[in-house]
DNA sequence: CTGGAAATGAAAATCATTTTCAATAAGGGG
DNA sequence: CCCCTTATTGAAAATGATTTTCATTTCCAG
């Protein structure tokens, strides 16, 4: 088992134990192949992935580990909506980011820029919200459709 | 067949028929379900409450017509994030309106508030990542989160 | 080392939505 | 106003992601 970003995954799996559970070989492996692909992977993307190092997981393991890491807050887990969840490591330090995604290849871009401004959006926008409704706001999400470069070609 | 909203509804029959539908009474009932009823209603929503008026209706025809409504543009298809999409008829002269949910109760309440702030700086992020990235954007998604008042209490 | 709780994996279940396909109905042309 | 072609419908089966069940295995505190 090869770890990439070691340092990181100390820390990763720290948090796992410090919220008590126990950190078997799935959930290590589950964690450094998605601390050696930054993309947005699905649940089978993560299965075949872990799966070459370690053949005998399954894909219920695969899930029950996911959302672990995500009540952990290990992982974030998004919706873009072409019918199966996506799973991204928080990597510390990396810029709070938003998502552009391609509807017809499904190709999710990161990205930061106007991120200041729409964040301070998103702060005032929230303040009044949970005002007005009395709600008590806990996420939100932005999100970008269109066709990117090579769908439109 | 009690069609309230009459008006909209011979607007929202021209639509189907310009776009080469043709106008049968599954589609007349379904639409007239959701123009009388302007919350955000799921397939079984709609199924159950025009099943009331047209027994023999199938499921079936109800995404089928659901998928034709979202494709001419008379009705609006969300996301919530509870494993089930939700319609809502397009309603003229309706601002348009971004959604905060309840992540207990699925609640979702429709907000204008500060919609224009929203909309302009979506309006330059739109300009700005479609340069940046070479993408055509067709459109977005701004959703808030957080726990209602009955479900904190 | 070892016992008991936590975690795992295979298989079956769930659940929203889609597909298949034979039967039915809309509405333009005669 | 009727007929014919073609769009539309509905029942049932299929799909596909995710969840549940349950017997077995693994972790780790004592």
């Amino acid at each position: 088992m090869r770890f990439g970003r070691r340092g990181f995954c100390k820390a990763w799996q720290g948090q796992i134990k410090d919220a008590g559970y126990r950190l078997t070989i799935p959930r290590q492996v589950i964690l450094d192949v998605l601390a050696n692909n930054t993309g947005h992977l699905s649940a089978e993307d993560i299965y075949l992935k872990v799966h070459k190092i370690y053949p005998q997981i399954g894909l219920t393991t695969i899930y029950r580990t996911l959302d672990l890491l995500v009540s952990v807050g290990v992982v974030l887990k998004s919706d873009f909506g072409d019918g199966r969840a996506r799973f991204e490591i928080k990597i510390k330090d990396k810029t709070h980011h938003h998502h552009l995604i391609c509807t017809k290849c499904s190709r999710v871009i990161d990205y930061t820029d106007f991120i200041d401004k729409e964040l301070k959006l998103l702060a005032e926008t929230k303040k009044g919200l949970s005002e007005k409704f009395d709600f008590e706001i806990t996420g939100h999400l932005i999100q970008f459709y269109g066709v990117c470069k090579d769908c439109r070609s």
